[in-house]
RNA sequence: CGCGGGAUGGAGCAGUCGGUAGCUCGUCGGGCUCAUAACCCGAAGGUCGUAGGUUCGAGUCCUACUCCCGCAACCA
């Protein structure tokens, strides 16, 4: 609002990703949030504002718990290792953040029990019960809705009515307030989410969230009532203020500097927390609201039809190792459409590097400072335009213009498409110009001027360049002998009178697709191996050397047997689940089966089929499966497996 | 009727307020030689899922339908 004061203090920018949740490997959709938030965060940077980037893990709660336990470990430990990966992660593909925080950083935890404090002297916060169905077996909460004919969806045993003490937040409260900001202002981009968040919760009916948990330990804990654990809303979400000093007494100068934060980055999934109870919760502490709420969609995969299997790498770390930094980040910005879905492909990766980055952009670089130092040893003064060089001038001097455009409204893919248009356009004036003619004709001012507007496309290019792939950008303005600048002014053509330029190797060698996803497919396999062993390392503490053999009789301990399929029906409401009903000898048993996706009712009666005929019973949409019938299964392949030639059921398998 | 997204040339996508259907990759042909077998030009290829409707005119609006994909559920 005062604008109107001094020009020279810098205007602040503050810019958040999620905490991420670290149980479990990084992959690349934790990659496509830092990095598109990093973009924006360096290119504010060079506009000159004071840009405060955050990112963090969020590493309380009961999920986190549990896996710290049967791996053996405490929790803080648990998380430590997966904290620095993703910090090792960040500095791999060059992301520069501000500050990272962790949910368990000591300011963090004494800040959220004072805001929890707070929201409870406000009223907004209240103790009352949470009432559920309780299965006492499986140590579960559930949900009217979650039962299956009225018991235990896990285990199908009776479940009791329950009630247990929790604190909850007035969210009803703010309902009205929250629904203005949504459909009143752009708080919540793209606006599909906003009917979404409107139909779907706000008018759907808001109750109020139940923000305390007794059910586990790992936590901040209440600090007026100890047993209650502050559970995610609050202690997640206010990591954005606290990260600032924030703890609801007196204001710290970061806070005071950067809040409110002028734009929080997300995947879609996190919307309605970011766009409902955030600004909620921020309402009932009385701060000013985010300005934007960006929720973008996700990275799929899959459908990778060119590799035959799945071919699903996508360990960060891995690309970033084989591609680099530049070009994963490139990617990333780049094949995300706004808003929408965006699917990864290892040879969707592999084209665009070598077609853009490469062929395009690199050739382009190349060829350019090659004919500099051939023709001139690099050195090139501006001269007289003609009117072959009227278009491109245009374009390099609109450029930053229209990136700066896309950048505002938080699109780097549509910025990066406008780059790449004056990338393509200096190629086609390289063969409009000809210079190698010009050589031969020994026109030479005209040649240092064709050669000049080429470098000064490229420079603009190279700046422009740095906040999505910054040590190409760096290369780049390397081979013109300049630094990346301090801010974008000057992006416009003769801004810089005379130059010496270097060529350089290659921005990016030239890469074998077919060699390459062969070696991909080949690296998945050793990870998903990998990943499975850590799997089942977590589960289960084996003995790694007894984890290597089972004896005869630990195999025995599995009764297994030929048996029948005398009826089959598909089970409602599940769609791939089969209702198998099998003749074992004389016993007759009932299997649910998750088939029907790969075989018809019809197909499977009469088939013979292995049966694990001492598994515990379980419930399945109500019906209880007894035992289980072995497939082996192959990518999305899966086939039975089936006795090689007639025996009669009930037969033992050995 | 659980929630949501989508269906546009071989593949991946753009198409804003309704007015001649575009881009990238791939394919084919040509050009050039400064450059990383790179670059440039040209061509082939689409009745815009189906059926109706509104309109002078619909990929773009309305209705119904079909199919696909996420989530949820469920696959041990």
């Amino acid at each position: 609002m005062t604008n109107s004061k001094k020009k020279t203090e810098k205007e602040k920018f503050y810019l958040t990703t999620p905490i991420y949740y670290p149980s479990g490997k990084w992959h690349l959709g934790h990659c496509y949030t830092t990095v598109y938030g990093d973009a924006i965060a360096r290119f504010k940077r060079m506009e000159g504002y004071d840009v405060f980037y955050l990112t963090g893990t969020d590493e309380h709660g009961q999920k986190i718990e549990k896996r710290a336990e049967s791996a053996g470990v405490s929790p803080k430990e648990f998380v430590d290792g997966l904290v620095g990966e993703i910090k090792e992660l960040w500095s791999a593909l060059n992301v520069s953040y501000t500050k990272f925080i962790r949910t368990t950083d000591d300011y963090h935890v004494k800040a959220v029990q004072k805001i929890f404090k707070k929201l409870y002297d406000k009223g907004d916060v209240y103790k009352s019960k949470y009432k559920g169905k309780y299965c006492t077996p499986c140590e579960s909460f559930w949900t009217e809705s979650q039962l299956v004919d009225g018991k235990c969806p896990d285990c199908g045993r009776e479940v009791q009515e329950t009630e247990e003490e929790s604190y909850f937040f007035k969210l009803s409260k703010y309902a009205p307030q929250v629904r203005k900001l949504l459909t009143e202002t752009d708080f919540l981009q793209p606006e599909s989410r906003v009917n979404e968040m409107v139909n779907n919760f706000i008018d759907a009916g808001l109750e109020d969230v139940a923000v305390s948990r007794t059910s586990f330990k790992w936590g901040v804990p209440v600090e007026f009532d100890k047993g209650h654990i502050v559970y995610v809303w609050v202690d997640a979400l206010s990591n954005y203020i606290t990260a600032l000093g924030y703890n609801g007494e007196k204001e710290s100068a970061d806070m005071k500097r950067f809040w409110p934060a002028d734009l929080h980055l997300m995947a879609k999934e996190i919307v309605r927390f970011h766009s409902i109870i955030w600004p909620a919760m921020l309402m009932a502490l009385d701060l000013p609201l985010p300005k934007k709420v960006v929720g973008h969609g996700w990275l799929l995969f899959g459908g990778d039809k060119m590799s035959k299997s799945k071919g699903n790498v996508v360990d960060p770390f891995i690309l970033k190792e084989r591609y680099g930094a530049d070009a994963l980040r490139y990617y990333l910005l780049r094949a995300m459409p706004f808003g929408a879905d965006g699917a990864y492909t290892s040879e969707a990766l592999l084209t665009r590097i070598n077609s853009e980055l490469c062929n395009d952009l690199g050739n382009l670089v190349r060829r350019t400072m090659k004919m500099n130092e051939q023709y001139f040893a690099g050195k090139l003064h501006k001269g007289k335009e003609s009117e072959e060089d009227a278009a491109i001038i245009a374009k390099t001097n609109a450029l930053y213009g229209a990136v700066k455009q896309d950048m505002d409204a938080y699109r780097p893919q549509q910025a990066l498409e406008k780059i790449f248009d004056l990338v393509g356009t200096a190629n086609k004036y390289i063969d409009l110009t000809k210079p190698w003619v010009l050589v031969k004709e020994n026109k030479t001012a005209r040649l240092e001027q064709v050669l000049y507007v080429l470098t000064e496309a490229i420079r603009v290019i190279g700046v422009l360049l740095l906040p999505f792939v910054p040590e190409t950008g760096e290369k780049i303005l390397a081979s013109l002998k300049l630094a990346p600048p301090e801010t974008n002014d000057g992006l416009i053509y003769g801004n810089v009178k005379s130059y010496e330029t270097v060529a350089l190797d290659a921005l990016f060698p030239r890469l074998n697709v077919e060699k390459e996803l062969e070696e991909l497919e080949k690296l998945a396999s050793g990870s998903k191996a990998e990943n499975e062993e850590v799997k089942t390392e977590e589960k289960k503490q084996v003995n790694e050397q007894e984890n290597e053999y089972i004896t005869i009789d630990d195999f025995f301990r599995t009764k297994l047997k030929v048996a029948e399929v005398v009826a089959c029906e598909k089970v409602e409401k599940a769609d791939k689940l089969l209702k198998l009903t099998l003749k074992v000898g004389e016993e007759t048993r009932t299997v649910v089966s998750g088939i029907a996706k790969h075989y018809t009712p019809e197909e499977m009666v009469g088939k013979r089929v292995v049966l694990v005929c001492n598994l515990k019973p379980r419930n399945m949409r109500g019906i209880t499966s007894e035992g289980m019938i072995l497939c082996a299964s192959e990518g999305d392949k899966l086939v039975l497996v089936s006795p090689e030639t007639a025996i009669g059921s009930g037969a033992e398998v050995c």
